[in-house]
DNA sequence: ACCTGAACACCGTTCAAGT
DNA sequence: ACCTGAACACCGTTCAAGT
């Protein structure tokens, strides 16, 4: 494990200990017991430093999503979209402010690209023209973003569901979209 | 105009000029030709300024909606909800980084939260089990955020869509929720 | 009522210098 | 290769003091 992965590594700890607004280059220096200017051998600027956060969060969660049932090619869509959806709020879900880490962060990276593109394909396979299948993933990209970065917002504040009753609820939410696009689908 | 109000304004106006993360009491009070610390003395805190910033721009533009058609009590579901969803989109896009601004703000105010508290009467008025329009209206909220987020951050990176392509693709995820709502809706 | 001046405890980042 | 020390140009915020 070179350096420059334990810097990485105790930049994801740090994370999940004091949350985004919280990860400073000094005190992930302290937590290393060395001076923040030393960081910068490593990582070019704080902005390159939580670009190889995310690219590492979600290349993860992607490697261990890789046997899951949804990714098969032979998965009617249905299955493979919703299996998608909840995998990436998953990997938001699995580390402090994660939702708006990864989503701040412009390149969703080559792995998370390619799912994508693949449900896009099953989509247009399955009969959907090509600007509604686009539209389709966009949309529920969209929504993943923003009922994850809205249920990981709430902090020591109002005091939240517990994670069964969110599951549910993101659930419902995924349901009306795979009905709604089952229903712009022209009948085969 | 008050004082405060000014300053309310004058933090607008740099929102505007600089974004969201130019937008420092420094600045602000350079500004308004004073130093930052006289700010403190009419706002407490630089949260509660973006607070009342938010506050500010969602009353305003549900004015200006209230005579629009979707908010007859009287229009039907589909209608009312496109209407509100596209009002809360073009209430963020109405200021630079407005919906990473007004995102973030924990409290909708009490209009907003009245006219979705609305909606979820009409869904309900027109069959909809209350767990349904509950969630119907959470997950819409959700993608409205999620979609008008990720169109505002791209900056002068790559060059986005035009305004007219945006709003179809907006529009086009709008329908396939109405469409999954309405499938969801017990017929009567 | 509104503002200044000075300070405090922070930031990210650079750069010469050390081992 | 990796780190220190010191500095630069910033932050939000407090507080005594001025008018």
């Amino acid at each position: 494990m070179s350096r420059r992965d334990e810097v990485l590594q105790a930049a994801i700890d740090l994370l999940d200990d004091v949350g985004l607004d919280g990860l400073t280059m000094r005190t992930l220096a302290d937590r290393l017991g060395v001076r923040a200017s030393a960081l910068y051998r490593h990582y070019p600027s704080k902005q390159a430093l939580l670009d190889a956060m995310v690219a590492h969060l979600v290349a993860v969660h992607l490697d261990a999503a890789q046997d899951e049932p949804f990714t098969a090619p032979g998965a009617p869509w249905q299955e493979r979209l919703r299996g998608l959806a909840r995998a990436t709020r998953a990997t938001m879900l699995a580390h402090r402010d994660g939702a708006r880490l990864i989503a701040t962060v412009a390149d969703p990276g080559e792995q998370a690209t390619a799912a994508f593109g693949d449900l896009i394909t099953a989509l247009t396979a399955a009969g959907a023209p090509t600007e509604t299948a686009m539209h389709a993933v966009d949309t529920v990209l969209a929504y993943v973003n923003g009922f994850t970065i809205e249920e990981q917002a709430r902090k020591a504040g109002s005091p939240q569901w517990p994670r069964t009753r969110r599951d549910l609820a993101f659930n419902a939410g995924l349901d009306l979209f795979v009905t709604g696009i089952q229903s712009s689908i022209p009948t085969t």
